[in-house]
DNA sequence: CAATTTATGCTAAATTTTTAGCATATCCCT
DNA sequence: AGGGATATGCTAAAAATTTAGCATAAATTG
């Protein structure tokens, strides 16, 4: 599937996809909630159907409402958001990257030993999500 | 500055914001050829406009052409992007996100060993950037 | 110093996105 | 079972985005 970052949704549709992604799995009513903005449900419904039309979405029945749900696992999605992230604004360097990241919350030391020692594991076994 | 990630920005406006974040300063030509399936010069300058009067941009003659560069610094920028891709998608989440990030490149062992040190000084100093 | 090329200023059209609204079906509840 | 609330299906209008094109000014160059 393609990156929905930067190419082909349009600004109502990334803030959907955006919000499916937070939630896992979502209603009319959840999307509407979560919106800025919102528009009325109908034009929600519309959205979703949109979107499921080009792939970013499926949905199934729960009872009498529609459960809308991504197509491509959180996971993916998320790496390459990442990846456009750090390739736009970090010169492609993990380390600015990390350490923009790092200085975004507050990290116990805890925290960041653990971190670090996650790293050093990197080394040896494999990366696997 | 507000975020220009989800909102406010269409679909062309983000994908010459990100253009715009990656080259640091962009003549229309400059941006006209990064842009995918790139519309015409005379387009490119009606968004750019656009931007500037939304306050994202500003441009400096050169010569007898503009050159437009972000209002808002890229370092903070990059972090507001950052915040919003790991609010997203790794449950906010710093652990999960620099896993991410780390498997999405090859890092060699020197790397991972700088990165692990550069978290573990974290714990002292601030991290300013 | 014309001619050509490469800019911008501005206006308006084309297209896409976003929205609302009516008709109808399903669930829930008393 | 009947009434209200809450769904979806569908159609079409409104608004925003994206695009093209003509007029004009500045640099370049032959």
């Amino acid at each position: 599937m393609e990156d929905y970052g930067t190419v082909k949704l349009s600004r109502r549709e990334r803030q959907i996809m955006d919000i499916v992604y937070q939630r896992g799995r979502v209603s009319v009513a959840d999307v509407l909630k979560d919106l800025p903005d919102p528009p009325t449900y109908s034009t929600v419904r519309a959205l979703l159907g949109i979107l499921e039309e080009k792939g970013y979405l499926t949905h199934e029945k729960d009872g009498k409402r529609y459960i809308y749900r991504p197509t491509q696992p959180r996971h993916l999605a998320g790496r390459s958001a990442l990846k456009q992230i750090f390739q736009t604004f970090f010169d492609k360097s993990i380390e600015k990257t990390v350490i923009a990241l790092v200085s975004e919350v507050d990290l116990s030391d805890e925290e960041l030993d653990r971190l670090s020692q996650l790293i050093a594991q990197a080394k040896k076994g494999d990366t696997s999500s």
